[in-house]
DNA sequence: GGGAGGGTCG
DNA sequence: CGACCCTCCC
């Protein structure tokens, strides 16, 4: 990739990208759709990959993105939980819909920019439960497993990937608010880490985020509901990722973050991401 | 009673009572606090009954209400379902809290206006289900029975009285959008309007609502929340009422209905209806 | 349609 | 805390 013009900043760098491609964990499309379409008014993404949306896709709310200059749609929704939408300026072509735990949750749709040698991958990771122990909480073994089936398919991969999403891992101790404290936290166990780290290395994918806002920088894409106030000690986790097979990444030309997001009305609690290729 | 002013009209009389006593099926207090704040401020009756609070006496706004200067409260409440209140700007003093069903549920309370010889009583008399048939609806039978103890009780009345409430029934023909259309229909069966018609009876209740705006001239208080306009047709009833004992109804000087407030931001599916009294 | 409640999830 | 589900009630 080439450098950012400013590697302090989270800010986007004064460039023009050809292609730019954002991922939020929205946290029910259906009632965020006013915040959604105010984003696409402000930030245009070509692509904006939605997690959470909490729907069948019955109920996906196509003709609010159409108005909203985004007719091409690739989703998996089921109902009440999961779920994860690609919405696009662009024509797309729906290239996978991978259940990963094999339990018909909807947590992944991968679609091909038509016309463009690019694929992006959308996935909601398993959130895993409370407790970091796979022998008393079994949620915590199907994160597990869910990424090492996704490990699987990466050692596999031979395409020019972008794969974005809520990958409900931070890694870095720079990617929540107290590494010490959320040590035993799921989200950042050594094992998750562990785990994640493999899954990047089975394709040698950049972690994009990180190659614009280097590590030890603060940089978080998630902070609880269960605070008042979501600014008060600044109890935020990065669990969202934009991650770019290693030719793709160098590609990549800007990277940001919307903390603002989080602020707006009737916030999801995470924030969208974005980045910028020229391709 | 005095003569209304204007027989054809439902607004005020160009008087002031000394006494106005409002009544209103607020569908859950805590969530209608605004319009009910609203409400108070634009047309300060001195007792508010209210009917459907749906919460414990534990959760009751009794803070907004004296901030709005109304510090008096009697009440009856319960988890979820039903309760009443009274709030009053004078001094009230709880005279009864009747289970007329014998079943614990919140359906009634009375007070005394101190000084004056005058009680209120604030009644929610069960909707009574969906078929009109004690055989085969038993909560058809349960407002039959529920009206039939208050029949008993308003026989013994020695008091001057004024009952208001939510009495789920529309007893003339002029009290529905279409007589014929509701003769099956719980509300306005001929069963319900005879065990109403008992009540009456039973004590010279004075319909206070038809001195007023005289049968058959249109008088609705309630309008399904299952039309998405509820003007559009104007498929009303009414279902509230405020019966004073013969004495005390003489000295009524006006009644009102808001008709307003149906159009209100989120409003209940009944309307506050008010009455004053010269006493 | 729209209150309430309770349960589950994150 | 705030999504979702369901049932109950009007």
């Amino acid at each position: 990739m080439n450098a950012p013009t400013n590697p302090q900043s989270n800010v986007t760098p004064n460039v023009t990208p050809d292609i730019t491609v954002a991922t939020w964990n929205i946290n029910s499309v259906r009632l965020r759709m006013p915040i959604v379409a105010h984003y696409l008014k402000e930030h245009a993404p070509d692509v904006l990959c939605l997690q959470e949306i909490k729907t069948e896709e019955k109920f996906f709310p196509f003709e609010a993105f159409a108005e909203a200059g985004y007719p091409h749609v690739a989703l998996s929704g089921q109902k009440g939980y999961h779920g994860v939408a690609t919405v696009s300026r662009l024509p797309i072509r729906e290239s996978s819909k991978l259940d990963w735990q094999a339990n018909g949750e909807a947590r992944h749709v991968g679609v091909e920019l038509v016309g463009r040698d690019m694929f992006i991958e959308n996935v909601y990771v398993p959130a895993g439960g409370d407790v970091p122990d796979r022998a008393v909480n079994p949620k915590f073994g199907q994160k597990l497993d869910f990424l090492g089936r996704m490990t699987e398919w990466a050692d596999a991969l031979d395409k020019p990937t972008l794969i974005v999403g809520d990958f409900n891992i931070a890694p870095l101790e720079s990617d929540v608010w107290s590494h010490k404290q959320l040590l035993k936290v799921v989200s950042h166990t050594p094992l998750e880490v562990e785990t994640l780290k493999r899954f990047q290395d089975a394709h040698g994918w950049i972690d994009l985020g990180r190659e614009f806002i280097a590590d030890p920088q603060r940089y978080f894409s998630w902070w609880s509901y269960r605070a008042k106030d979501y600014t008060k000690g600044d109890r935020g986790r990065r669990l969202d990722h934009m991650w770019a097979s290693p030719e793709l990444a160098k590609q990549a030309v800007s990277h940001s973050v919307l903390e603002e997001a989080r602020g707006w009305e009737k916030p999801s609690d995470h924030i969208p991401l974005i980045t910028g290729f020229d391709l």
